[in-house]
Formats: C-alpha cells, structure tokens, sequence
RNA sequence: GGAGGCGUGGCAGAGCGGCCGAAUGCGGCGGUUUUGAAAACCGUUGUGCUGAAAGGCACCGGGGGUUCGAAUCCCUCCGCCUCCGCCA
C-alpha cells in the first residue's frame, strides 16, 4: 500500500507506475474520494467538538438543568450519526482502492508485457551435455522409486505426490543445508504458522488479488493456507513500532508452502516442477526506510540464493522482472531460474522482491528513527531453496549414465557421506 | 466440549458513567551533581488524522449498542489464563 499522502501529490507518478506494470486502476476515483473523505472529515471533526463541548456542560451543570440541555443535545446526535455513517462508508471504500494501487515499479524495472520480456541479466555455469541420454525426473524417481504421483493423486488430487527413499532423505538434506548456510550468515530461524488469518494475506499483499491461489478454509475460521513463509515471517512484527537498533531484522524460515495453481491447467502436468504443495527456506529482510540499504539487502538476498546454487553445482541465470511480470506489491523482482535438462530450459526456483514500505505500511509494521521519528519499515524477500523445484533440478543435472544421482559436496554431510544416491541400473 | 476469570501506554499496574489520553512504579530520553560511574534529585516520555499554528478529532483487544456523555454498562467476536472432560 502506498502512502495516501505520496498518491495525492504524484498522481501521475503513480499511474505510470501502473500503466508499466498493465494494472488498471481509476486512480481520479480515489483521489476524488479522497478529497470527499477529507472535507467530510473537517465537517465531522467539528460536530463532534460541538457535542463534546455541550456533554461537557452537563456534567457540570445543576441536576435541573440536565434534563433540558440534554434533549438539545440530542438534537446533534442524529445528524451527526448519519455522517459518520456515511463517511465510515466512504473509508472503507477508499481502503478497497487503496489496497490496489500497485507499487511503483523502479526505474531500472525493464519495459514489458509478460513474462517472454524479462531480461537476463546473469548467466553462470554451463549446462551439461550428455554422453548418454539423460532421463527426466520422473523417469529417475521410476527407476529408484523415489516419486509416486499415482497414489499421491488417489489421497489429493492431482499435482500431490509422494517422496520416497533416498529423495525424500535428499530433500531433507537441501532443506538443511539451505538453512545452516543462512543461519551460518546471521539469519534468525523461525518456525512459523503456514495458517494464516486473511487480514495477513491481506497485509502481505497477496490479497486483494490473489484469492484463486490460497487454499481458504471455510467460514468458521478465516484462515489460509500460506504459498509461502513469506507471509508469516513479513507478518510477525504486524502492529509492532521496531527500536531503529534493532534493524535490520534478518529471517530465514523453513515451511510447507501450498498453492492452487487455478488456471494452470494442462501447464506443466507432466512431473513435479507445479504442485499444491512443497517444502521451501524462505530469507525475509525487515529494515529501515532507505531505498539505498533496501538495495544492498536486495543484492545480498539474490547473493545468497546464488551461493546456495553455485555449491550445489546448478546452472542457473537472473532475469530482471519486466514491468507486465511485476505483481502489484514489487519495486522490483529478479527471478532466478535452474538449469532443468528435461525442459531443455531454464525453469523458475527462486524470486527476490523488494517492496520498500508497500508491505509494512498494510501491516502497519514501523520503527523509530534516531531522530525518534516514526517511520514505516522497508521488506524484502528471496527463496534460499524450494524443494520439488531444487530437487528436479538435481537430480537431472547430477545424473550419472548409471541411473544413479551425484550428491554435491556440501550435502553429503546431510546423508550419511554418500557421494551417490539409488542404485546402479543393471 | 463444559464452567469460570482476564484483556489499559515499552513493561508492571490503578482507574466512582462526566474532573481519564488515562494515577503510580519500573524502564527510556534530557539535565543537575560526580574525576568518571552508580545513587539521588529535576524535567520529559503513546499512535494516527486534520491544521501554517494554536488547537480539534479518534484510539484503553476488534466490532456493535445503551447514554447528553463510555476505559468504566450491555451484546458479540478474537485472544490469554484456571478447572473439568476428551484426544494425542
């Protein structure tokens, strides 16, 4: 959310930020409602000063008095209540605007309608060629059975699925190794609620918007399922005014993350690059309002991730988000995407965005300055591993002719010392 | 699931329906004193909206209600605690 303050003094600002990310918003609308909110507001400051003022009066007056100088009173009272009414409506209604007013896109944010436009702005490694031919990753988990999506699908539908044996150790061993490199970097571990009130979704930017995506439970308990720690992690200082001592607070938590995927049908069916749910070590930055450092975090995050690949011997490369590609709460967003041998392709497994103050100011999550100003605080976030995405990526680019899997140094700890998974093929 | 209790400022903890945006203590900040520190003493110390300012308005878990007037009364939701039951 931006500052209502920022909108009315740079409109145009803020609708070209828009027109470059191709959100439609009526931005004259809100403005004009604004203006109606403000003046209404004046009027209403004032009625209520009046009533207070006669109130007052009363209890200081003769007992006898009261009768007859409350029933003028009371006279205020109704139109007074109608107004305020009336206004409560037209705030709630301004929120609603409020809430979608996309972010605006930084300068260095590349032009764009989809995301076909991204800009690479990073290549490291090379993808392996093959002396034999490599299988993909569903075809290694047959041959170990590491995967099972038929009996997945049979208990939750389809894009569920079990891992088994060594996989499933596997995915242990990343999600560790993920979490010890950015605890080993000052990073404070969380453990963390994946269910969520909406009010959060809503805090974090995910709503309004992005309601097909959250699993919701029903009625009784307004609660999501999170696609991400993000969420709860952004969310854990909601409310809260930070000493500027304590910044930046810096997070890494592992969770399950859960996603709907509505309107993916028949995209990538086949394997485990798009499921409803998946583990994931999430690195969340809170700080101080200031663009400069919020920068610096926003390298140091897509760093981390990096380094997590490089160790793991996974080519990979960085495009800058276009504007079109950019979601509404985003500065700015590079994605990092692995090299995947099935897809012959790059495939998407980590995204880093900057939000400046659009998600703390929902979450109304701020600091004191040392000036002792209040101030709204600036977040950020990047993947340090998602799992299925980060495992696929494995165990196709680290196959061996043998069908057996090539376990990267820095994991090996995290199993035993086994320098290959899954046996031999005959 | 049943019964009861409680939610006040950074923390602790008062608060008769009007004099309460809120006592007091601790903590924080500034100062006096001191070679320095501690102690003591003095002052100061919530957030937001509006306004050039003075000021005005709102907020005592959230929402609604009663009243001329609500932190204080009523309803409801949320959260926490205690006891009983149930399950792990």
């Amino acid at each position: 959310m931006l500052d209502l303050k920022f909108i009315r003094q740079n409109p145009d600002v803020v609708k070209a930020g828009a027109a470059k990310k191709r959100i439609a918003i009526d931005l004259d609308k809100l403005l004009e409602l604004d203006r109606v909110v403000r003046e209404e507001g004046v009027v209403i400051d004032q009625l209520r000063s009046e009533q207070n003022a006669k109130a007052k009066l009363i209890g200081k007056a003769a007992p006898e008095e009261r009768a007859r100088l409350a029933e003028e009173t009371k006279r205020g009272k109704a139109d007074l209540k109608v107004r305020e009414d009336a206004q409560a409506a037209r705030e709630a209604e301004l929120r609603q605007l409020l809430l979608r007013v996309p972010n605006v896109p930084a300068a260095e944010v590349p032009e764009g309608r989809d995301d076909s436009e991204n800009v690479e702005v990073k290549r490291w490694g090379e993808p392996r060629k093959f002396d034999f031919e490599p299988l993909d990753h569903i075809a290694i988990g047959e041959l170990h059975d590491w995967i099972d999506v038929t009996r997945g699908a049979r208990i939750a539908g389809s894009r569920n699925y079990f891992l088994k044996g060594d996989l499933s150790l596997l995915e242990g061993a990343v999600m560790r190794y993920a979490l010890d490199l950015m605890v080993a970097r000052g990073f404070v571990p969380l453990s963390v609620p994946t269910l969520v009130r909406s009010e959060v979704m809503v805090g974090t930017g995910y709503f309004p918007g992005g309601e097909e995506q959250a699993y919701r439970c029903d009625e009784r308990d307004d609660l999501c399922l999170v696609g991400t720690a993000e969420v709860p992690v952004t969310a854990l200082h909601q409310d809260e005014i930070l000493a500027h001592t304590e910044l930046p607070k810096k997070y890494v938590a592992l969770s399950s993350c859960y996603r709907r995927e509505a309107g993916t049908y028949g995209k990538d069916t086949r394997g485990l690059y798009r499921v409803h749910q998946f583990l994931k070590v999430e690195q969340v930055i809170v700080d101080a309002a200031d663009p400069a450092k919020s920068l610096a975090h926003h390298h140091d995050i897509v760093k981390n991730a990096e380094d997590v690949l490089q160790s793991l011997q996974l080519p990979y490369r960085i495009v800058n988000v276009c504007g079109g590609d950019l979601g509404a709460p985003q500065i700015q967003k590079f994605d990092i995407e692995t090299w995947m041998p099935s897809r012959k392709n790059y495939g998407e497994t980590h995204s880093a965005s900057r939000f400046h103050e659009y998600q703390a100011r929902r979450l109304n999550m701020r600091y004191r300055d040392e000036q002792g100003t209040v101030r709204v605080c600036h977040t950020l976030n990047n993947t340090v591993a998602a799992s299925v995405r980060m495992l696929i990526a494995l165990i196709e680019n680290h196959q061996q002719a043998n069908g057996t899997v090539w376990v990267p140094p820095v994991l090996r700890s995290y199993l035993g010392g086994r320098e290959f998974l899954g046996r031999p093929r005959a």
